[in-house]
DNA sequence: CTGAAAGCGCTAACAG
DNA sequence: CTGTTAGCGCTTTCAG
């Protein structure tokens, strides 16, 4: 920068003022500005990011934290979000951290990173209440959460309880009277339980009989699977899409063919790479738009701007060939 | 920084070593170091990574280039791409950089913004020669390229050759003796030449004719199936998954049954999500792998160590259904 | 409209 | 073993 200013004979500081995209134009005359920005690009001259991020006290940089160890970006609902998150920063001219360096550390660690200044702001993901947000959260750091909404942490979501009394609906009106709910083990995760609930509440006031389950492994879905038809049920309604896949391999595995013996549904929607179909009845939820308002309210927030304490975006049923009509 | 060197007692120097990991760890007594990090943890303080950015002259994030715009990962080749380069990022401990910016701008600004220290090195994957590529690489900035070997650019790839030629033997086994190699339209992409190249010296060495085809939208796909039938093939080799899910598409519009009129092989052999298989006959290449491979690479330039010029992986065939014996 | 000085928070040198 | 000095490259005062 300092070859910059003797080369077009001005101070440092007059380069500074004529590299600035759009901030203070005024003060410097147009014609010195050119000059300075001639001899800049004539020398190859770039900014430096870090001397401005030290300086400016920001990087322009958000992370995402979706729980200890990186973001498996293989889960398609982390695909979706990663992409959402891209289309976000995109749009607010940010770049996106992928951290990898909390894994197998203590959370204090993990606060430190994300805290230490290398990103303005968090896009967070996490199922349920966590300490460590808490934590960020009370020592002012900008943070958002994504699919779970956090108290005193503005949220952007998806209506899971629309989404779980749409999948009722739509097995009452194809006959079902007796379905069992395929929730997660984990009784913690905040939108599975609205998902549960909703469908349970609905069910019962359309006259399905409707019995939970909690499977924790293969093993045990299969014994979900086995016990409903025993029971039974004719629809087992599971809170997520990764779940629901489970079931069909164990129903595929047994020797149960889907729809005939039994409907299976999902949540989330996700689509399939490749352009392939997916037959899954599920709800589609619109998680990449989600991630992408997530990061908006983030930059809003670093920009001093007031921010919604909670966004939920709609959801749709999207009928697939894993469910059909009682006979 | 400063409270906690007053509060501990002690110089602002010694606050930096003792919060030094793992360096200069005998410069400072033991004593003096447990006190002032029991204090700073007291404290709450975090070192500054923007600070530290400025001074050490580097960031520890690396960054991922995949030509203009940002990276797709809803593609399954790269989303195998980043979960290699986070697993790389894990392993050497440092972040990884999703560029959010460099959007419909000039390529000078997209070199501005890659070379301008927010990030320490770069994986680059683009599919020919890129003068952006080379003015980086002149510009002593620390590149390693990932699919396409690029001049003077340490490179990771897969062996593209071995691979189409394993197809070729595949069909020739299967008794196939007429095939029609389905490459890119674009004929600058050095990877899918390859291919291209060693599947028709190994059909032809096997006395299986190959013609040739670039199809560039669906129509044109559709046109290659109908006219391979009409020329009395028996297979289509596509030069990668994409493509070969293209292919089979326009089979099923045009109600052509595979593998019954037409035998369709792939190359990349992603795995799909949700623990779906994939019926496609394809090359499994390890794209994971050779983006960790990547990373790793490119921290060993960043330690000043000698890092090959060439790295790559072995491929293997994986028999799907969309292959079968000739009748 | 432009220049000079000060400092963001940290660490590499050198003294003590 | 510890403290002092200087400066990474930039921008924000405040004078000119």
């Amino acid at each position: 920068m300092r070859d910059v200013a003797e080369k077009a004979g001005v101070s440092v500081m007059a380069v500074s003022l004529a590299l600035r995209s759009d901030g203070d134009a005024g003060r410097l005359a147009p014609e010195t500005r050119e000059r300075v920005r001639a001899v800049a690009a004539e020398l190859g001259y770039v900014q430096n990011a870090r001397a401005r991020a030290l300086r400016l006290g920001r990087t322009n940089v958000i992370g995402l934290y979706a729980g200890h160890g990186y973001t498996n970006v293989r889960l398609p609902f982390f695909t979706e979000v990663v992409s959402g998150l891209q289309e976000g920063c995109e749009q607010v001219r940010r770049d996106l951290l992928l951290h990898g360096v909390f894994h197998a550390t203590s959370e204090g660690d993990i606060v430190r990173e994300l805290a230490d200044g290398r990103i303005d702001g968090l896009v967070v993901s996490v199922p349920f209440s966590s300490t460590l947000l808490m934590t960020l959260r009370d020592s002012g750091f900008p943070v958002v959460s994504l699919v779970d909404p956090q108290p005193g942490v503005p949220s952007v979501t998806v209506d899971d309880a629309n989404g779980a009394s749409q999948i009722a609906d739509h097995l009452h009106e194809l006959g079902h009277r007796k379905a069992v709910y395929v929730s997660s083990p984990d009784a913690r995760i905040a939108s599975a339980e609205k998902r549960l609930a909703s469908f349970c509440a609905r069910a019962q006031s359309l006259g399905i009989a409707t019995d939970i389950a909690r499977p924790v492994d293969e093993d045990h879905r299969h014994g979900v699977v086995r016990q409903a038809l025993a029971n039974g049920a004719t629809a087992l309604a599971c809170w997520n899409d990764v779940s629901a896949y489970g079931i069909l391999s164990q129903c595929e595995t047994a020797g149960v063919r889907v729809p005939d013996d039994l409907s299976v549904t999902g949540f989330d929607g996700v689509p399939l790479p490749y352009g392939l179909r997916s037959d899954l009845t599920t709800i589609e939820a619109p998680w990449a738009e989600a991630a992408r308002l997530a990061v908006l309210r983030l930059d809003a927030m670093l920009n001093g701007e007031e921010v919604p304490a909670l966004t939920t975006l709609p959801v749709r049923l999207a009928p697939g060939v894993t469910t059909k009509q009682v006979s």
